[in-house]
DNA sequence: CACTTCAGTGGCAGCGCTGCCAAAATTTTC
DNA sequence: GAAAATTTTGGCAGCGCTGCCACTGAAGTG
């Protein structure tokens, strides 16, 4: 839960004027410090020529409010802890960008740490942002060790969880179900009469809702009597290589494919580069899909068929719900199919 | 510099358990609450029984420290305030991922802000961060607003400035020319036989480092005697889409053009896909040249030439220097010019 | 054996702010 | 014009922790 860390390196540079403080603003302005904290957080009340004589001090001795002391005296916390398996990732910086751009216009501050997909690390994450006090802590996913569950139900702060909706939430999730975004893919490949239809994906292990998606395509497949041609699962983080090499992988097995659905859309982008380098015609030879729908697959050549996510939407809602203080629910943003001239 | 915004909304779930303090610690083990703070902090010295029985209370009673406090008792704090101009650009992703990874080893907690290009907001960025007494302010670039590097010199915190050393540092810089790699990717191009020239760019008002490239370029033609054949600078940030559309542009116009400089990688990977789309063969009829070596243009069907920039370096090395509590100084970290199939 | 030494410990005063309460100033009311 | 209602204000006790200092008792010293 908490562990004996050795000291950080504190402020290396000696502070030269011992900073002011709202005392020393107080003191200027020659009112009490309880009017110059209400005129600040313009809270309460007071006259306009107070007001007047409070900003007049601050700006003349450059005075910066201290919020750690304020979060102390008060006892709720403008931070909000984001914490993400990855930043390489386009999609969660999406989701990072929504929820500050949200969160920043309210006075609360972001804190934010990276996961690296590692569950044991998301722990240990939590438990040190936990001890900041957030008002909210904010994960990617539904799937977390107890302790992490424990943490956070203990902290009894706000829990946003992102981008899944597949499972038990905490408190709030928002997103949408990637098991369903996996059938519905299915369902649409199987609609333009693909038969032979192999999959190419990544690291399953660590990202969990690329599984579920893996899941729900199977799951539509079988529906329909069918099951995958081929299948090459990387083991590696989603890229343009992993998806490109993947492609050659499974196209070299010589089995006849018709089209294939990549894990996400770094990896459908690899498969493209793939077909353009090697002479596939697309779609008459092969047909690909993605998913997430990134800007930089709707401008290839031919752009690929996707699943639009709306990732700056999911934080950006979510920001929202905590700072509505909406009780606990699950909040589906959906999905949308995007056709490119891949399919 | 101070402004007062109505308040933010605090945790709206009210504490079930008036949260366990040091205090009930320190009663549970039966020491004082210095020993407890002197255990947990494995500072100071204490005996492995007591250590032992404290650590036995804290897990029984599931305790967090709360560093809002540990950091207001202590003069010092472990924040560090990042503040990059937007995430949608993988670059300060990366910086992001450096400077975090070298971060929380060392138990520094990061907060962070995105300014969207903007140096009013970055200002107003900075007065908010600053609030929370971080130990360091990392910032993109050398171009601050006055109010901004008044604010950063009065709160007496460390200053990082990141991917950028043309200039006036405030206190300690980590990055490369971009002037130099605009130069000498010049030279590289005449060097390869290129004359018919053309640049590709986007909003420089607001991407200061482009600018400084896009300068560097132009020196680099002016010292062999040569102009520009061809320019479009696009007003919209960086994109495939913008960097297509631009290519598009420029050839239409009916100039020869042999290679073409774009700003950076996703508008070279918008002109490569441009050429694709329009059979345009490279680099026989074009050559094409990014900045930043991405991830995904080394794995185009032809690798774009480009040059390799130390983003997540650039972060590692800023927050170990901060770390060291080293004196102020420009760090040069370099880059690579790394040729592609497209020159 | 009286002496110093020092690891190990507890007490308590803040850190800079907010929240509460009561006092003071002002306005309203009859 | 005095009482009542209201607005504005200052004082001060914490928030939970750390830093300092003083204290303990066991080990080391001559």
């Amino acid at each position: 839960m908490t562990c004996a860390e050795s000291e950080p390196a504190l402020t290396p540079a000696d502070q030269k004027s011992p900073l002011i403080t709202l005392t020393d603003v107080a003191a200027e302005a020659g009112v009490g410090e309880s009017t110059v904290s209400r005129v600040l957080r313009n809270h309460g009340s007071f006259s306009e020529k107070t007001r007047a004589k409070v900003m007049a001090a601050v700006e003349k001795l450059g005075y910066v409010p201290n919020k750690i002391a304020g979060a102390l005296a008060s006892t709720g916390s403008p931070l909000v802890a984001i914490i993400v398996p990855s930043l390489s990732n386009i999609v969660f910086a999406d989701v990072l960008s929504g929820v500050t751009k949200a969160l920043e216009a309210k006075g609360h501050q972001a804190v934010f740490a990276v996961t690296d997909y590692d569950p044991a690390k998301e722990e240990a994450l939590v438990a040190a942002v936990l001890a900041w006090r957030p008002a909210a802590v904010m994960l990617v996913g539904l799937e977390h060790t107890d302790g992490t569950r424990r943490m956070l139900h203990a902290s009894g702060c706000r829990v946003l969880e992102l981008l899944d909706i597949d499972g038990e939430a905490i408190d709030i999730a928002v997103g949408f179900s990637h098991h369903e975004a996996g059938r519905q893919t299915a369902a649409r490949l199987l609609e333009s009469g693909y038969r032979n239809i192999a999959y190419v994906g990544h690291d399953l292990k660590h990202d969990m809702r690329s599984g579920k998606r893996f899941a729900g395509f199977l799951e539509g497949l079988a529906n329909a009597g069918l099951e995958l041609a081929e299948q090459e699962i990387r083991d590696a983080p989603s890229s343009v290589s992993e998806g490109r090499a993947g492609l050659a992988d499974v196209l070299s097995r010589g089995r006849p494919i018709d089209a294939v659905y990549f894990s996400n859309d770094d990896m459908a982008l690899g498969g493209y580069f793939h077909c353009l380098a090697e002479r596939i015609s697309i779609p008459d030879q092969i047909a690909l899909m993605g998913f997430n729908a990134l800007d930089i697959c709707r401008h290839t050549p031919q752009p690929i068929a996707s699943v639009f996510t709306p990732r700056i939407e999911t934080g950006r809602r979510a920001a929202e719900l905590f700072l509505e203080g909406a009780p606990s629910q699950v909040v589906d943003l959906g999905f949308t199919i995007v056709a490119g001239a891949t399919i």
